[in-house]
Formats: C-alpha cells, structure tokens, sequence
DNA sequence: AACGTGATGGCAGCAAGCTGCCACGTGCGG
DNA sequence: CCGCACGTGGCAGCTTGCTGCCATCACGTT
C-alpha cells in the first residue's frame, strides 16, 4: 500500500499507530520525519503514553539529528520519557518504522513537497526488515553515551597516550618511549579515562574502540 | 511477488541475479541459504564471475555461519574471489539480498520443506532496506578480521566476564557480582586477554569493542 | 576403590596502577 | 621584584591487578 503525503498517512494509517502494543521502533536519519507539525502532533497523540503500557519505543537516528541544540533538547526529553535513542554513525533510511513486528511503514526520500510511504504487512518482508534494524541497532550506541562520550578533539599528546595504550606497553615503557615522567604519563591516563568517563582501564579501551580514536 | 521453493524461485527470478551489474549484497544467518545443491549451483553459474565484471558483491552473516570448519573454508575461498565477507555480531534475517539497489529478494524463516520467497521493486523498500544493510555492514568486521583476531566463540561465562569489565566493575565487585572467587575471576580474565592476545586491559577492551563483543 | 583430570579458591608475594602531597621550574601580570 | 598560576616530576603509600603454588572437590575412567 502505497500514501502520498502525511496527511493521507494520517488518514490511512493512523490506526496502526494507535495500535502499536508492544513495539514501536524506527530509524530515520534526522528529526525532520513530519513536516507538518499537526501530522506530528496528530500521531503523538495517539501513541500510548511510553512507562504506562509494555510499549517498548526504540528510536534509531544518525548523527544528522543531532545537528542543532533544539534537536538535541527534544531528544533529550524523549529519552526521559521512556524512550531508547541511539545513534548510528552509518546512514540511515529516511523513514523506517515497524510496529509490534507486523506492520512495517517505509518513507521515500521526499520529494520537495509531499512524501511517499509505502506501508506493509507481509511478514517475510517486515521481519527482514526487522532484523536488520535490529542490527544497526545493536551497533549504534545509546544517545546520552554518545553525547557524554566525544573528546571532540584531544590533543597530539593525549592521542600519543592512546596509542601506547593501545600498543599494550606498560606505564613504564610507555612513558620512557614518550619522554615523560611515570607521573605525568599516568596523570594523562587518568585525564583520558576522565574524558571517556571510563571507571576502568578497560571500559576506557572499549570507549575508545567505540569512538574510532583508534585509526 | 512471493514464490515458494527454491526451484520456482530460480525460474522466476533467475534472470534478477544473471542481471546484476553493478552490485550484490546479500545478509543472512548462516550458508544453509541453498538447501538444494543444484538450485545454488544454477544461480552460481549465472553469476557474472567476480573481478572480472564491475560487480561489487558484498556477504553479511552472522558467526553462525562460522559453526564448521567447511564453512570457514567456504568463506576463505569465496573471500579470495573478491567477495566481501563480513561478520555481524547481532542477529540478521534469514536472508536478504539486494541487486544493484532496484530489487531485493527477501526470504522467510523456513518451514520444513520450502522456503518462501518475496522479490520486490518498489523503490522505497528497496532503499530502506538497502540503507539498513548498510548500517549493520558498516557495523560489521571483515571476516579475516574476525577468523584473525577472535576468541571465536566463547562460553556465557566469557561474555559475563566481558560484561562486567565493560560495566566498569573492579575485580572484587565483579566477582561477587557473578558468583566467583576473586582467584577464578581474575583467572578468566586472564583466559580472555589471552583469547583476545591483549597485553593489558586497556588492549582487551580494544579488541574486544573492535570484534563487537559489547552487546 | 584407586586414579587421573580439570575446575576451583585460598594464600602469598610481586608487579602495576592510582593519587595526595610537596617541590621545582617557567611564564605572566602586577 | 614579587606573587601567582600552571605544568611537571619525585616520593610515598595505598589499591588493584597478576600469578605461582597448593589444597580441595567433582567428574569420569580403569
């Protein structure tokens, strides 16, 4: 089934919305899904209210979403409202939304005006699209980690410290190779698992995984 | 477009594969993909041979495709033929193939006998489903990658260990976390930095990010 | 029952990591 | 010149991580 449009969407498939028990996720690249406010509105009202029920929402966006403070804020709320966000650093589709793993609703990339969504029920394409969903979902990471998590730009030394680190020296050597002192070498680490918010020297080695700041 | 069975899906869709000009890319769980040897050689044949052709072809599986020693060799020898393999940590669909970004062919869980097959063009599925292809294979390592680097599969016992280091825990709290004494603890983290040929924890936590073993 | 094997856990001792404290040098503004 | 802030490094003491050694226990085999 094919709709052009929110409004028709709306129309259409409202229903499906108002009919989501169990599951709602969706991946989309940033935030402009519903161009027209009332749509938006229109569906948010209709969506169960998230703690209440045993409706698991799960929100997929890339980096894209998180472009200006607004966007950043309102995600910030959904996330409070019970809401898993997580952001994936590889594209996105524009629009994917499965529901209870039934019913699933795919939009075009939009045309300048209105856009076209495609909505289907047919279970080997909505649980391979599930599936795959689930993996990108997997291998994103939650959004407030991702927030908290940049060391947007660390300096040439910090970057030296990761990679003795990574190079699986000890604090010795390494400090020896970087011609510093054991106590300053070791007061960089401890500022870097400061900046990864890492408790260990462990979860500061997968932080650093995690952010590509081993290439 | 539903077929069933992999016979009439080769005559009904033979031509799809034979028509692949620029790229292939398929997901799926494991090989069992050809239950009928001579259906898998008949779309093998019509496949355009590998370098020769500008055709991308591009294999996402998850590890339990790697459960046998015949299929690694598999892999190893589709990988030196210019195939892209790679490993996916999370769950993927039974199969999902996408060709040259216009059709993709999705297929159902199976059922005993025959397998259920849904071959679609519309645009907007297809580009959905393509770009979540893309985030779970972004998200994926190279197979070599994996055969190389990994602890390949490792006990439930591993992956606690592995979770408790990543949650931050020290020795102490983790091991009375999982049930363990502080020797037996320590005695499996040494096992997995061994596994994962790790110098320090900090190079585990590397690895063990890099070989998606975080989830 | 006797035996080997393997996983476990306590202990001890060492190595490594962590941090507070203080002292020194450099650079900057008063 | 003085004082101040800041980065550095030595020292000391503590915590944590690491491992060899040995006793124990659970098991399957002979």
């Amino acid at each position: 089934m094919t709709v052009r449009g929110d409004a028709e969407l709306v129309a259409r498939a409202g229903h499906l919305f108002t009919g989501a028990r169990h599951e709602f996720v969706c991946a989309a690249r940033d935030l402009d899904t519903w161009s027209l406010p009332d749509a938006r509105q229109s569906v948010a009202r209709r969506l169960p209210r998230h703690g209440a029920s045993g409706l698991a929402v799960k929100k997929l966006f890339t980096p894209v979403a998180l472009a200006d403070e607004a966007a950043r804020a309102h995600l910030r709320e959904v996330v409070t409202n019970g809401v898993e966000v997580r952001i994936s650093s590889t594209p996105l589709p524009h629009e994917t939304i499965v529901i209870d793993r039934r019913v699933m609703i795919l939009a075009e990339r939009d045309g300048p005006g209105s856009r076209e969504y495609t909505v289907t029920t047919s279970p080997t394409l909505v649980n391979g699209v599930y599936s795959l969903f689930a993996a990108a979902w997997d291998a994103a990471t939650e959004l407030t980690a991702y927030l908290r998590g940049d060391a947007p730009h660390l300096d040439d030394d910090s970057r030296a410290v990761l990679r003795a680190l990574g190079a699986g020296y000890t604090d010795e050597t390494a400090a020896r190779h970087l011609g510093l002192s054991l106590r300053t070498y070791r007061r960089r680490v401890a500022e870097l698992m400061d900046a990864l918010e890492a408790d260990s020297r462990f979860q500061a080695g997968l932080r650093a995984g995690e952010l590509g700041l081993t290439g």
